[in-house]
DNA sequence: TGACATTATTTGTCTAGGCAACTATTATAG
DNA sequence: CTATAATAGTTGCCTAGACAAATAATGTCA
């Protein structure tokens, strides 16, 4: 594989894809590799949590609660990276499904506050070994250098995106 | 980090991640972090493609037919692994932009097979460049060797979540 | 040939996210 | 203090995928 770096930019830019239509939708390409690891991941946590009545993106807003990382509509949208309109929706799922309660904030009239109910909390207690077993299924074969280096790989692929996890 | 091997299965099975729910949803869980690697590149993916009027997805059915990997609703859906009911409204936003056409087979009167127009032939001709650069961008700081193993590991990891990049 | 299974496509209903518009509330600048 | 900006939440409309049901056409087996 032809190899060759930019004359345009300082940076470590690689021409690793160079306009080659064969090589960007199969096994060759990272973005559609990382899309399909998704998308098998997904299904999988979603086979596996049928059971409990969730889905694998339901799961998320109540792992964020749980851990206390944020109880409001914006700050749960805020850790997941997501529209606040998709939030309301969602947590408008998860009340339904009694996981949460919504009540409006008395110091500020703008902000509705989330909390777990009794449910939820339950739910949230007993899910974490389903996720555990699915990503460990899925990193069978896996040293524990590659495991690490992969994480690695992940953080990095991501941050070029101008992604910021924390914001 | 304490890893230890399962007595309970031969495979070579570590338990990366043991119950411990603080880090499922942050940057030490895989499955998180593939989600926002997916997601950044679907947005970035998409921002780029807006002066051609297409979505990252519907650039991958429209890069199918001009390959020759897929002529029809099923083959098309099979190529990407999605739902053919899916493929069938996929098709139908193509078609209403003019990328694609449809006709019914005189052959086998179930199937409908399915064309690049003229701007379809365009578009796909024009888009590569894009997804290279959207791909090399996030890629940028990766050695050679890097690259080839983030692809190596997320093959790996998607082998083992069952699913059959061929079938 | 006729019953049955399989395949191809479409449609309905659901979850889910993105963008834009809107309301209500709070913060800030002049 | 008041006009304006910023924030929080909701809603409408769009794309997109999953599952299930239905239809039509083809294949298979007795």
């Amino acid at each position: 594989m032809e190899v060759k770096k930019t004359q345009f930019q300082d940076k470590n830019l690689i021409e690793f894809y160079r306009g080659d239509a064969t090589a960007l939708g199969d096994d060759e390409s990272v973005g559609y590799l990382i899309k399909l690891a998704n998308q098998t991941v997904m299904r999988n946590l979603d086979a596996e949590l049928q059971i409990y009545d969730l889905t694998a993106p339901q799961w998320v807003p109540l792992l964020i609660l749980s851990n206390g990382r944020a109880d409001t509509v914006a700050g749960c949208a805020r850790e997941i990276d997501v529209d606040t309109g998709a939030m309301t929706r969602m947590l408008d799922r998860l009340e339904i499904k009694g996981f949460i309660a919504r009540k409006r904030s008395e110091q500020d009239r703008r902000v509705v506050k989330i909390k777990l109910t009794k449910a939820g909390h339950e739910i949230v207690r007993l899910i974490p070994p389903t996720i555990c077993r699915v990503l460990n299924r899925h990193l069978s074969g896996f040293s524990e250098q590659e495991f690490e280096t992969f994480k690695d790989l992940l953080r990095r692929f991501l941050a070029n995106g101008d992604y910021s996890p924390d914001a």
